[in-house]
DNA sequence: ACTCTTTTTGGAAGCGCTTCCATTATAACA
DNA sequence: TGTTATAATGGAAGCGCTTCCAAAAAGAGT
């Protein structure tokens, strides 16, 4: 009676199918694992039963008994607003889900935005038999915590993008100092030369790096960085508003912007002061968003490949699953500057050339 | 040597534990369920000793003898574009993330944009001992094969969003006929005779029933519908300027969007073509995202809380993993008409009031 | 037909946990 | 102190799979 009722409701074992096909247990999951030791009638008549009765094996079985989920973890920390508002995040994971779609992983998403969250999250992540391995989207301070938990867990960990204490530890990110620094400098080749900065929370390694790329850059074209010039964002809209009001008063004629976000913030506070854009102040953002273009006025930007970026962490990742003696490297992908309308052209630069 | 090596890795089993506490595995077991009948001091020596070693039971094993996974899947199909374009998803996302935690439930993530990507998924969703049950993002002809097999499987099943089919399945929604018809209703009382509709595609239950809403205000108020006033969209902004520009020609004097996106788009091509919001064309879109202020021009929109309906399809999916009697049932949220700049003020209506 | 290989097969153990059931220790009461 | 009721404990089976190992079947070579 059992059999009957589980035709219907699907949940047939292997040692139902191998009744079934009149073999053993052992042969049902050598066909089901493609096992090659299998003759060529016996796998072809456990398949069609297998179809006919559509069996699936069960998964946690199958799990404990190879030690193995198919199963990783993304662990995204973030604030409730930004999650939503800055398309990065939906951005990362999508690369990621797909990626995992391709190499046949399930991805279990884990959003921890508040300390309690943390908490409750942990034990999940941290069970054996649960996950293969985990990315975690950091660059704060506060992921350390996670970071360094996982990695005493030993368990296969890529992060996306630099964490404070990178050593020993599998990271993928962009070369943020060398991006911002090409976006600065463009600037200044337009003519700019009160070019300011909204950067990202300086908590942060982006944050932290995008401003030393600005740096670098004023410092090798203009030679003196006027710290009037530096204001900080948040990473969302309205953080880059209010970090324009604050440059406003000392006149920037270029804005280079930590995000796309807050550049286009930026620029409604540019507007609404009655100046033009490309003509007063000119912008770069940073991201490529393709909803990045305010009104008429498309934005300038490092564009970044965050799909990319979600695809490289999975693979690596799967890497380190499958090869224990990986040992922990950086990947960094590049980055390219996109020019549209929110900049000035070039001057030619016969002399200093 | 086993132990100790264990101690570090952290990969202890009950019966490590067990031995340590000089206890049997089925004790350790009771203490880590909290399983009353276990003498005070036993219990405290024994959680001591978990608590020294980061011991965390194997999520497999406990999941194949529990025949419960807490594990829950979101299946969200979703063409590429759409998904961090409108930030619905991330919406939903994030809701039912956090109803995830709340329940101490694991979310896995699936996102499906592909037919091969629907084949590569559903064995992982269909296999038992992975889920608990699944929720399905949902409206699209498309989703009714995923739906119909999970039904068949008997596995627990809450649909976001009204499905095509939708007797015998569980599923949370907003009540859009109802809630375009007011907001078409309430640009009409403020003056608006020629009301147009961007819609969704219409191949979808929300771009159906936003449109009857908006069907049943016109003919209500206005008497006859004129179709010229309708044009789909697909949901992005740029599907809602598309839209906009073939609408324009009819001269509308109010515009009801299916989303605040295409709204946005719409505002757009609205002020190409120099006309003002609101004085020349009134809007209201349908979300209430965030960032859905284009420009200065605050829109009105249909707020619809997001993250409400993730909690919902949460606690009702619970539910039915907990109770396996439930009966399907529809859980039908409200809405809020919300209105800001992009209308005219209602005019007064004195006689016909 | 008879070895010697090589390919297929199945039995049984084991993955790490929960839980039923029988057993023992403890408390309660006479 | 002896009985009975109750609480606490451990043994063992079982969840559904993989995989080692030995045994059986099929080919190959004479």
């Amino acid at each position: 009676m059992k059999t009957q009722l589980d035709h219907s409701s699907g949940n047939l074992t292997l040692d139902d199918i191998a009744r079934l096909a009149g073999v053993s247990r052992t042969t049902v999951s050598r066909v089901v694992n493609e096992h090659p030791s299998v003759r060529r009638d016996v796998r072809q008549r456990v398949l069609d039963i297998i179809e006919e009765h559509h069996f699936h094996p069960n998964a946690a079985a199958r799990t404990l008994a190879m030690q193995r989920s198919w199963t990783i973890g993304l662990i995204l920390p973030h604030s409730v607003s930004t999650f939503f508002t800055d398309p990065y995040y939906p951005n990362l994971l999508m690369g990621i889900a797909k990626a995992c779609n391709l190499y046949n992983y399930t991805l279990a998403l884990f959003l921890v935005s508040t300390k309690e969250d943390e908490v409750n999250v942990f034990p999940r992540v941290g069970r054996k038999g649960f996950l293969d391995g985990a990315i975690v989207q950091s660059g704060h301070h506060g992921d350390q915590g996670a970071i360094g938990r996982m990695v005493d867990k030993k368990m296969p960990l890529v992060v996306v993008g630099r964490p404070f204490r990178s050593d020993n530890v599998t990271y993928v990110d962009i070369d943020n100092i060398k991006a911002a620094k090409s976006a600065v400098t463009h600037l200044y080749k337009t003519g700019c030369r009160r070019i300011a900065t909204i950067t990202g929370p300086i908590d942060s390694t982006v944050g932290i790096d995008r401003l030393e790329g600005y740096r670098q850059a004023i410092k090798e074209n203009n030679g003196q960085v006027n710290e009037s010039l530096i204001a900080e964002g948040n990473f969302t809209e309205t953080g880059g508003y209010l970090a324009m009001q604050k440059l406003l008063p000392f006149k920037p004629d270029g804005v280079f912007a930590a995000s796309d976000v807050m550049a286009s913030g930026a620029m409604k506070a540019v507007e609404d002061a009655n100046l033009h854009i490309p003509e007063d102040v000119s912008f770069i953002g940073f991201d490529d968003l393709p909803s990045a273009s305010y009104g008429s006025i498309q934005l300038s930007t490092v564009r970044q490949n965050v799909t990319e970026l979600g695809l490289k962490s999975v693979e690596s990742l799967i890497e380190q699953i499958e090869d224990e003696s990986i040992k922990p490297r950086q990947i960094i992908l590049d980055t390219e500057l996109v020019i549209k309308q929110s900049c000035r052209p070039l001057k030619e630069l016969h002399k200093s050339e």
